[in-house]
RNA sequence: GGUCCGGUAGCUCAGUUGGUUAGAGCAGGGGACUCAUAAUCCCUUGGUCGGGGGUUCGAGUCCCUCCCGGACUACCA
């Protein structure tokens, strides 16, 4: 077989936080690839970087008083030591602020300005005066134009989940300074996408280089309109690289950051005396980019565009995964679930995590989902109880006589093993790992009974069973040796362990192919604990405890027996403080719901008529449906807006609105009136 | 509402181009063994393959339709 040369990348972890086990997924995902690639001889070269520039960081490093290298410096540093200790090896850890990515990223610029995809527009946005700079849209809150929801997001509202411009959100502030934000025009380059549709169709729907549901997916939702023009553009102050021909713009990060894929591969080229054309500009190196589906859009139509147009390699395949849940739910930090790489390593072997993982994935987008008690028992039974428990129950009766010579009748076992690498490499290959586990442990089920079968507790009582007892223990190292080297690319340990014991290191997938012969067997060392139960528990309870402290940060408890989780305060911060006649503007009554009910169309909405008594009724659409059966909602009280301004809606006009608290969803909860209300008293 | 992906034993899933009585692991029940990290081995309970139609000699597998779950995406006062 030829060897591949191949060159791999995961998503760049961004600079503003630590990894969690939801990032684990991707580079853990992406270190067994290049393993097993490496495993099977191709010339396999893992990159990634940090991800280090945009307002985020800019606005932290002045938060906290540094510079942004300092803060970048840092971040990375504890970003590869979380990597490292879970295993994952990277060929080349580099920086998206770097001069090598300053470099290519004005190469490829210049390439783009050739090809006249570069327009100016003016665009306007919000700038904060005493900050000095123009701000994302995460950075301004301020009242919703359309429901007029106080402390809304810059970009959509929580309340209403109406999307707008940060333009038109109604009393603006920043979230850095506090000030009014000025709405500034400000000059911004963009990328004529829609220059390259034609190319990006091709590209993605010709069936290689996207998982098909993805192809689907681009197709459904932008490629059948014209491309929208790429803002690629920043104004100064941004932390970030300034645009040569353009000053005073700097690079969206977004611009910078697949650049960094690159920029990383220079730096272990020029180490190692290789050249980056051979990597980049090579029809014989395969490129393959892993990244979750949040950023899909970024890897499979600017990228592919960028590269296209500066006359680099595409990408042969982008591998696209899904996200991860803990507990069938998303991660939470209250819950304790939202679990640093720092914090599980404090607990438990990152082996158990490779493992569960690599079961658990498939090559489609699908979520993922760590239960914690099938984590502990999945590990527990797969890796101890049946492969460890080979090697452990057979070595130490070879210890003085290492393996046999020749190989022993097993009935064909080893064999039948052997004849399944190919199946297991390509599982692997197609990032079915679930598949390999799932094939491998089936040997390890096969294996088991033979040693149950040929009982070498016995043969050790007879002197002259000797050959026998060799033989049997032979053959079953050489069955345990086989399953390493098939986990090896995701537990490498395990196969250092193997490898120490029978004193022949693991290197090569097609070692698998040909038992080992004659070897001296070391004393058997215990290879891997079993999960502990409290030690998960511990772990949860100590990220409960970080994500209670940074909810908590700034805020002065006073005892609280009730203990109630910040985690609400925090989705929704306080709103600003309003006066007295802010707040009476807002007519509020008990009213009273005399009907409630389903809307066929309607997937949130409720129909509800409200009476205010005496006969004043109002009619009012409840985004509720998901939390409330109209029939039990007949005849409560509930509180209103009673002067909101009607809206006409898709299925009629609402006259008001009825209050309720939650994040929406099947989560919201009405306010009622304590027992003696009645319909029509205003609340004061 | 649109697009896509799923719905197979209590749980996690496998079921190749439709082909004998639908499988595995785990969990449950019974037994055995003691070399091994209370690991292992044997036996065993358990499924109208989401529902209903259709195509076919034959459907978990193909077609239609409905129900349910998930993801993305409108809208959601």
């Amino acid at each position: 077989m030829t060897k591949r040369r191949i060159l791999v990348t995961a998503a760049l972890p961004y600079a503003n936080g630590h990894i969690h086990i939801g990032h684990l997924v991707e580079y853990l995902q992406t270190d067994i690839w290049v393993r097993f690639q490496k495993l099977r001889g191709n010339d396999c070269r893992y990159m990634c970087a940090d991800d280090t520039h945009g307002t985020a960081i800019m606005i932290r490093a002045r938060q906290e008083n540094r510079s942004e290298e300092e803060l970048i410096a840092e971040m990375q540093a504890a970003h590869e030591r979380d990597f490292a200790d879970f295993d994952i090896e990277f060929d080349n850890y580099g920086s998206t602020h770097s001069d090598e990515n300053r470099a290519l990223c004005a190469e490829i610029w210049q390439s783009i300005r050739d090809a006249g995809l570069v327009k100016e527009k003016d665009v306007e946005q919000l700038f904060d005066p005493e900050a000095g700079t123009f701000l994302a849209d995460r950075f301004v809150r301020g009242t919703c134009p359309k429901c007029a929801a106080t402390d809304q997001p810059g970009d959509n509202c929580s309340s209403c989940g109406t999307t707008y411009s940060t333009a038109e959100l109604v009393d603006p502030k920043s979230t850095l300074s506090g000030a009014t934000p000025e709405v500034r025009s400000a000059k911004h380059l963009f990328i004529e996408l829609e220059q390259l549709h034609e190319f990006l169709n091709d590209w993605t729907q010709c069936g290689k280089h996207l998982q098909p549901e993805i192809a689907n997916y681009l197709k459904g939702h932008f490629l059948g309109d014209p491309l929208r023009d790429w803002d690629i553009s920043r104004p100064a102050p941004y932390f970030g690289f300034e645009i040569p021909d353009s000053p005073g713009n700097y690079w969206y990060v977004w611009f910078d950051a697949p650049i960094g894929y690159m920029a990383s591969t220079k730096q272990w080229c020029d180490r190692q005396g290789e050249d980056f054309n051979d990597w980049w500009k090579s029809a014989d190196c395969e490129v393959h980019h892993f990244i979750g589906k949040d950023i899909t859009y970024f890897h499979t139509l600017f990228w592919p565009g960028m590269l296209k147009t500066a006359g680099y390699s595409l990408p042969t395949k982008v591998h696209i995964h899904g996200f991860l849940t803990v507990d069938g739910e998303k991660m939470s930090k209250s819950k304790g679930t939202f679990v640093n790489a720092r914090t599980y390593l404090n607990h438990l072997d990152p082996n158990y995590l490779r493992y569960f993982y690599a079961a658990k994935l498939s090559s489609k987008v699908d979520d993922i989902d760590l239960s914690l008690d099938e984590f502990i028992v999945k590990v527990n039974t797969d890796l101890v109880g049946k492969v460890v428990n080979l090697a452990s129950r057979s070595a130490k009766f070879v210890a003085k006589v290492g393996l046999s010579t020749e190989y022993p009748d097993d009935g064909g076992l080893f064999d039948e093993a052997a004849s399944m690498a190919d199946e297991i490499a390509q599982a692997y290959e197609e990032c079915n790992y679930s598949k390999a586990m799932r094939l491998i442990m089936g040997l390890a089920d096969r294996a088991n009974p033979y040693v149950e079968e040929n009982k070498p507790w016995e043969l050790r009582k007879d002197d002259e069973q000797a050959q026998r007892l060799q033989d049997v223990c032979t053959v079953a190292l050489n069955l345990f040796r086989q399953i390493a080297i098939y986990l090896s690319p995701v537990l490498l340990k395990l196969a250092q362990q193997a490898g120490e014991l029978l004193n022949d290191p693991i290197t090569h997938w097609d070692q698998a192919k040909t038992p080992l012969l004659g070897t001296p067997v070391n004393k058997f060392k215990h290879m891997l604990k079993r999960v502990e139960e409290k030690d998960v528990q511990k772990m949860i309870e100590e990220s409960k405890e970080a994500g209670e402290a940074a909810s908590a940060a700034g805020d002065v408890a006073i005892e609280d027996r009730w203990n109630d989780s910040g985690e609400a305060l925090t989705a929704e911060p306080l709103a600003e403080e309003c006066t007295y006649d802010d707040f009476i503007k807002v007519d509020l009554r008990v009213a009273r719901i005399v009907s409630a009910e389903h809307i066929a169309e309607a997937r949130k909405l409720l129909k509800l008529q409200l009476s205010l008594g005496g006969g004043k009724t109002m009619q009012v659409f409840a985004g509720i449906k998901a939390a409330y059966e109209p029939e039990k909602l007949v005849g409560r009280l509930v509180i209103c807006v009673a002067n909101l301004a009607p809206r006409k809606m898709k299925f009629g006009l609402s006259e008001g609105m009825v209050v309720a608290s939650g994040p929406g969803g099947s989560e919201v909860f009405l306010l009622s009136p304590d027992d003696g209300a009645v319909p029509g008293q205003r609340v004061h």
